[in-house]
DNA sequence: TATGAATGAGTCTTCATTCAT
DNA sequence: CATGAATGAAGACTCATTCAT
């Protein structure tokens, strides 16, 4: 009998449902407008069902994040693969980090340039998770840097230092370019691709 | 007659407690934290009577930001001032934008680090003058690069592609920094003149 | 202009209506029962407004409490201060007791019969007021107590051991008819005159 | 065939399951704090499993209490049962009432403190089960006043209204300890010896 | 000018219970 | 027999705002 298998299905498609709704609102209106209500109003079921589903908002919210990280880490190793020479790879895996920002404004916010004191009251072992898969993205971006003065293209030197600040100015064009806070940026593709090489260059 | 001065000097003088008050707060706890009963409460008022000051929040804390960028413009142009060589002076202004961008976490964040849609049901007049003010201080930047390239100290380009490039770096130093979302980071002293470093070696 | 002290004791009045409905409930419907929404909803007004007057739930039952004590030292005192000989200002105070724990039964209910896990979220700190005021009561017991060892009432003994047996004593006729669990008791009048006669008979 | 009897058996296990869970629960929380998930949590099974074997809330605490009532005679007929003298008997049965309500602490409370408002939703018809066992054990009481009375060591009297006012007092002792409201009792065992053993003066 | 009173919409969460399977 | 899914009602509390005075 497919009774079971179906039952699970729905479940899971609920799930889907529930993070699908979330993530809109997320996405279009931020954490802090993401309430329980509107998530259930969204896709017209009582607010007490979402909780058979996630353990609160955090474990919500959290597991939306982790599924976005699940994905840039996706599309940083499929770059990572494709056996580029090491500059290059770099190159196109931070181009790609641009890209998975802007494609999912509301993650990289919450995730990145949302402070501490928002969660005050919200125990931070909740977020260890989110924190484990961030630094396994970070990890992706100091092996390369070491590729690269392996290979000779970067010269030695700190791979801490240099990968905290190569992290810290992609990020500031990433969350720059994302929260678009009503500045004339000159165009998107062209500032992307200035400012990722002279990141590159100041660190060669 | 004396009076209706004295009354618009008080005025005045209950405008600036607010504004100091909800400073304090905004800087403590952050705008999600600043609530207009907590502000009255600081200054032992009654909430209504912000509202005689303030058409509403966002015209309070907008107030506040735009009071904070011109610090940010009293501290830029007291290091343009002194007359330094021009790449000194770039340098020493960067230094001193992420510094503020330190001093004042929830002023940063506010500013350059919320998405548009945290504010989606709020009028965008009302961030026309704050964003007036980020030009200007931006402003100051573009003159900068032009002095280093008049200078010579820069090779001649598009002022505002290299302007826009360091800004978004420097913007990401000084965010990454101020989010602190739990990340790793080497000594902050160091990470911050070695980035700059990079940063201007990368403009260069 | 009364204007303000027409304000005033509008706002007392409330407060009065609050405390009324919430007694109303409380006896009602008891403790577990008492919600702040139905407590608005009986007087008519937002919930919210409740908190104009009350910090929060604790504060509101505390107050009831406290007001409820009040009474009850009111009462022993008139008789305290009748200037009855000892053993019998006891007796009539012991009696008092009785007939004050039947005239406000969830008073009594909640103060004295129920256990601690009930208020398990709730910081102990809120009830020192409400132990305050038991500890003022039965200090006038102990009082009673030596009263009638000095008069040669009662032959000499630990006043403490004797105090709080008599006590445990009394309060169990009270809770026991308070309470009414279903059992099938004598006349109250005569249960209660001949238990207080055995009880100081016991003491003597 | 046995089958009937292994789903009869299997049956009854399970609401033996339940009601050692909900019973642990009850006794560690109190009633405001059992719920139906907490329980079926507890033992592993769905909470709409509960429902196969008891009607409702209520009734599954009624059951509790029945069983709870069955061990507090029990224990006093064991002690009935070794034949001492009457006196003595009942002085020991007494203190083996209030270390019934000590160790059962929530049985105690939920059966002989909780106003009857509190289950105003609930049918009487309920409780009428557990009224007779209450009954039951009262019953013993009676006749262990009787006993003293034929044997002369307590002077004839109203049974009935002695036994009341020994139960009241007895209950006393165990609520006021069991409820504990934070009052600085003396020594426990102290202060219940010297209460029996005035409680039995007084009604000799 | 300043305020005190009041509100209504909103926040997250828990719970006993039902019902189709 | 047992369950998984779902619900609706309720819980305490917060907040920006309005308005008559």
């Amino acid at each position: 009998m497919g009774t079971h298998e179906r039952r699970s299905r729905e479940k899971d498609e609920l799930r889907r449902k529930i993070l699908d709704a979330a993530t809109r609102i997320f996405i279009e209106e931020g954490y802090e407008n993401v309430s329980m209500r509107k998530i259930a109003d969204s896709i017209e079921y009582a607010p007490s069902t979402i909780y058979l589903h996630f353990r609160d908002k955090v474990d919500l919210v959290t597991s939306i994040c982790i599924e976005a990280f699940a994905e840039l880490d996706r599309r940083l190793d499929s770059i990572i693969g494709q056996g580029l020479p090491p500059m290059e790879t770099l190159r196109l895996a931070l181009r790609e980090y641009i890209q998975f920002g802007l494609d999912h404004p509301a993650y990289y916010v919450f995730v990145f340039c949302t402070p501490q004191y928002v969660f005050k009251d919200i125990d931070p072992a909740n977020f260890s998770n989110i924190h484990n898969c961030a630094m396994g993205s970070f990890q992706r971006l100091r092996t390369g840097i070491q590729s690269c003065m392996t290979s000779g293209d970067m010269p030695a030197g700190d791979v801490e230092s240099i990968s905290q600040s190569i992290w810290l100015c992609v990020h500031g064009v990433t969350s720059g370019l994302v929260v678009d806070c009503g500045f004339p940026f000159i165009d998107r593709e062209r500032l992307i691709d200035e400012s990722l090489l002279r990141i590159l260059k100041g660190a060669a």
